[in-house]
DNA sequence: ATTAAATGGTAATATTTTTTACCATTTAAT
DNA sequence: ATTAAATGGTAAAAAATATTACCATTTAAT
């Protein structure tokens, strides 16, 4: 028989953890409404009783995923991002950790998944957002900010700047990704499409020559 | 009682009508995981029985719904958009339109299903994208080829030109308005954000006067 | 007129899922 | 040593859901 009773001093999480483990596999293979409490238990060998007792039920339990994978995000983007180096290598730099953390497809499908459920979680799309998404928003911010004040940027809000260029390195390919209709993107894509963004970024596309003249010589 | 019996001829598809109007309400309020057939039934006054022969199950219905509400997207947005004028003038037009598409609260909602359910259902995802959000892609990239002929843009592949756009033209706030954290905005911040977007879009953000070399005079 | 098609209503059936309960076991606490 | 806490395993009870079947009704088709 497999081992039960009490847990030994120090080992109390160990259960838990385990849990939340699997949970969070199966909450990606299945979504939350494809996917049964009984299921989870027996994949984690851990009875019915411990996941009501520790998560009080489904909706529960998945919050504690979400709320764990969500700290996860801050501390793999926003903090070691220096962004320091010419503004547009920073840039770069930047866009490709940034790329790197936003199609991994683990990020792509917790994401679906709270997007189809956000209706029935509003507090938990809340917190995944200001964890996630807003640090790095603000982070950016900041770089702007400061790059403004030495002069390298033109005077627009840095709050919009920060936002436009997410946005633009999000891009088609990540709406694709969210719909599951693309791999995930190797690094030599990334480092393309990272320069890519950051250049029409930075210049605008409007030609400098102005309009080609028909007829003139 | 309720009228039941056979249809009388040229009504056959009214049943089959209602039935997809309240599905289609019922799913934006509830998502797909979180409603049942009998549900849907009841409110549409329809029997179980009128449910699964015309569409085989929830699966097939779901499928009918979005198809149908795919369909509508397509006539909605690209096809009267002419993209006329100056080019500035042109992108904000579109922009506009563009913006107070994606942004309309059942667009948003029914998106958000899908890319929660869109590993369940690639194939519903598949057509979904190819109805929508490539075609509006398609027609701009077009104007772009079109523009750049005329010498008022850059030599940048003009895909990349229209996805670019359209991806800042989304920006941060699509993404809180998939996760449900913000209004549906109104006309005015939609003018203030497609002619912000349209005009970094064409000039960049980077000055043009190079940074301020400090200690210099 | 008769037959067949399609329907609404009801309900029966089967399946799945949630939730609770019980028992033996293991360890902590005292 | 004894008691309490926390567990795994099983399963029972309860609830929800999907699916199928049947009946009376209405209209089409012939």
């Amino acid at each position: 028989m497999i081992k039960c009773g009490r847990p030994r001093k120090g080992e109390e999480l160990l259960s838990r953890d385990r849990l939340l483990d699997t949970a969070f596999k199966l909450f990606l293979e299945n979504g939350y409404g494809n996917l049964s409490l009984e299921t989870i238990a027996r994949e984690a060998r851990v009875s019915m009783r411990t996941l009501y007792s520790q998560f009080g039920g489904k909706a529960g339990l998945f919050g504690a995923v979400i709320r764990r994978c969500s700290d996860q995000f801050v501390t793999s983007l926003s903090e070691d991002s220096a962004l320091e180096g010419s503004p547009e290598e920073a840039l770069v730099a930047f866009a490709r950790q940034f790329l790197h953390g936003i199609t991994r497809p683990d990020a792509v499908r917790i994401r679906a998944i709270l997007i189809g459920e956000s209706l029935r979680f509003p507090d938990l799309a809340t917190q995944f957002y200001e964890q996630g998404p807003q640090r790095t928003l603000l982070h950016l911010e900041k770089f702007f900010a400061r790059q403004q004040q030495a002069g390298y940027f033109v005077a627009i809000d840095p709050h919009v700047l920060a936002d436009q260029f997410l946005s633009a390195l999000r891009s088609e390919r990540s709406q694709k990704l969210q719909l599951g209709l693309e791999p995930t993107p190797d690094e030599v894509e990334i480092e393309a499409w990272a320069r890519q963004t950051t250049s029409l970024f930075l210049h605008g596309c409007l030609a400098d020559t102005g309009p080609v003249k028909i007829g003139s010589d």
